[in-house]
Parts: structure tokens; sequence; C-alpha cells
DNA sequence: TATATATTTAGGCAAACCTCTAAATAATTG
DNA sequence: CAATTATTTAGAGGTTTGCCTAAATATATA
């Protein structure tokens, strides 16, 4: 597990896509239906949502025609056991394998 | 307190800082001593500690001719509790105002 | 099948980012 | 004060980012 969280630090960069992520632990929702609520195209909102993906932030499920997108709780997980590791080490939600 | 969050997660996105702040977290240290620890320039590091000093992530204070870097555990702990908000609202490690 | 709706891909452009070398600033030492 | 050491600032080059419009793909429906 645990793959690189280079993508992930990435991803929560962009105050969009902090924003997404927010908005998705509310619940899961289609592309269009997040879309409207961000003063952007639908294209730049897909092209962050490959980001998302990208850092497996985000899983997807075609439902007819929408397509669903809801939040994967594990990567940001893992995000956070990492930034409460360098605020102090060893002290993180769940045991690490030492690098 | 708790200032615009952008600058702290810009400031986690690249890998070099985040070693940085790994490596501030055993102990503080000067601008060379760290310099040597990475495979890039001088002015490259203080490039980064210039984004960290923005983020309010790092303290500096002026030693002889030597600038001492440390980690202020503080700024981290809210970029912490920010994503563990988005992870799961409401069950942040401090109690935050609700906007 | 033709049309409408939902979402993504393609391509372009300006701004931001990360790196470098060279030069400048700050403090110490002979 | 001149020379040395520590660090930063300036400026440039190449890459990445984030946004857009236009076009393509996928599904549903008449």
């Amino acid at each position: 597990m645990s793959s690189s969280q280079q993508p992930v630090f990435k991803a929560l960069a962009d105050p969009t896509r902090r924003a997404i992520l927010k908005r998705l632990q509310e619940g899961s929702a289609t592309a269009g239906a997040i879309a409207d609520s961000f003063p952007i195209s639908r294209p730049s909102l897909s092209h962050h949502f490959n980001i998302l993906k990208a850092a497996d932030l985000v899983r997807t499920e075609r439902r007819g025609q929408h397509i669903v997108y809801s939040l994967n709780a594990t990567v940001l997980q893992e995000a956070l056991a990492m930034l409460l590791d360098i605020f102090s080490p060893g002290d993180s939600l769940q045991e690490k394998d030492k690098e």
C-alpha cells in the first residue's frame, strides 16, 4: 500500500480540487452536478477530475449517461499520516513501514 | 489564526520541501547543513526556504553568519486539521469555527 | 436512426514553477 | 580593511499548470 504520494500532494495543491474533495465528502455526485458548483468550464473541471483520479483520491462509476464521482478516503488518510509523521514521527494513526 | 492555507498546500506539493520539513523535524539546522543533504544548488534550496517561510512552515533565526531554520509545527497542524476535515468533518483535533 | 444530453479529449496560450549560474549582501577572521 | 565563508537575490531557460474553446465520444430517447 501507500504508493508514491507525490500525485496526492500535487492534487491537494489546487484550491479548486480541495473544494471538490470537500464537496465529495458530503456525498457522491455526478460530474455535471459538481461542475454546476464551480465557476470554471466543464473541460477544466474534467481536467481536475483526472488529476484527482490519478492520485486515486476519487473513484468513478458510470450510471447511465452520468459519471458519479466519490471520495476515496483511504488515500487521503495516507497523506494525512505522512503529514502527521513530519509533525511528530512514530505517532501516526496506524503503524507504517520504516523506509 | 489559520490564514489562507493555499501557501501551505503549495509548499507541501514539492517533494524536496517535504523532505526539508522532515529533516527539520529531527531538529533545527542551518541553511548550509540542509543544503548539504540535497542534490540541488544552494540558490534553489534558498528558493524552497522562501516558499516554506511564506507558508510560515518554518522560522528562521540568524546565528552569527549562519541562519538557522526550524519547523513551525503549528501551521503544519492546521493543514492537517483541514485534511482531517475533508476526510471526516467535525472530527478534527481541535474544534474550529464553522463557516 | 437521428437527436439530445453528459462528459472527455485535443490543442493552444499565459502564468507559475524549479532549476541553474553569476552576482550581491552579511558576518567572521587575519 | 581585505579575504573568507554563509546565504540570498537576480535573471534566464525549460517544464508544468490551469484555463479556455472546439471537437469527439458515450449513453439515452424519440
